[in-house]
DNA sequence: GTCAGTGCAAAAGATTTGCATGCGA
DNA sequence: TCGCATGCAAATCTTTTGCACTGAC
């Protein structure tokens, strides 16, 4: 798994490679993203950095995750909650599905190559080439059942 | 499977039971909606309608499709294109996922019962209950594979 | 006759874009 | 210097809401 100061260096090599200029808010926004082991919406991204660089607008934000999306450093999630969300991602690192409470928000991530295996047969098997998949289960956490659903409250990362 | 009739007759017994008034806009709605097995969305439900009832306004194509929603007789799906779609649901049926081709759009759905239990159990030796999930895999299916990619163009169903 | 339902337009929320200005290479 | 990047505001796009009018019960 990559370290923040080598995704960092990746996003600028990235960047000149691309012909791109590194500017203060896109380091900005990038460093605070890789700082973040959460899955964090735009706005919460735009608050953070903001803290760090107040002049910062919405736009660039989304300018700049878009080309972490590009360079394949973040990830893009559409949740049930409607938000989008954004994650950290490390192409070092193995594929992972998620697990969401529905109580609490919680995101744990998992690994299972049995159901990687068992996608590959199933598209297999109806003609097709499997390209990628989205898989996210819901349930409620062990702490929210205990906890009577009092649970952290809606709080993802 | 529930024929389009009795989904219908299903729809206004859950209305009288809601204590809601059925009209002219929510039958066609209802009825365009049962009368397509693909994955509409708004806009192609709205279009649809309003070859049958040219003055229905979107906002009644989404409150009705809201209520379908409730009544569990439409299922709302976002897939990585971004539109929401909507999909005849039927609660006599299997639960079932669904296979995207990434060149044409087309849906095909599918259901294997090793997946929904590696699921379960995933989850719950993650200490959740498991309460749903979302699963979708992404690929190319054959026809495009051998039609270099002309399949049908982008035409989700 | 009543009150929920409808259509329209306006509002709201998320994301993108146009443009004058700023700043990195 | 030159042109891409930025910030702002306006434009889009999707979905929801307020309101006066209509129609189901």
């Amino acid at each position: 798994m990559a370290s923040r100061a080598e995704r960092f260096s990746a996003f600028r090599r990235a960047l000149r490679e691309k012909g791109l200029k590194s500017t203060s808010q896109r380091d900005d926004i990038a460093r605070t993203f890789f700082a973040s082991t959460r899955h964090l919406s735009i706005d919460e991204l735009y608050q953070e950095v903001r803290k760090v660089s107040p002049r910062v607008g919405y736009a660039t934000v989304y300018r700049t995750i878009k080309l972490l999306k590009e360079c394949e450093l973040a990830e893009e999630h559409h949740f049930a909650d409607g938000q989008t969300r954004y994650e950290n991602s490390d192409s070092d690192e193995d594929h992972h599905d998620h697990l969401i409470c529905d109580s609490c928000g919680r995101i744990v991530e998992f690994n299972d190559e049995r159901l990687e295996d068992l996608q590959e047969e199933i598209a297999t098997s109806l003609g097709f080439v499997l390209v990628s998949h989205r898989m996210e289960l819901y349930g409620i956490c062990r702490e929210c059942r205990e906890g009577a659903g009092k649970g952290r409250s809606r709080q993802p990362g």
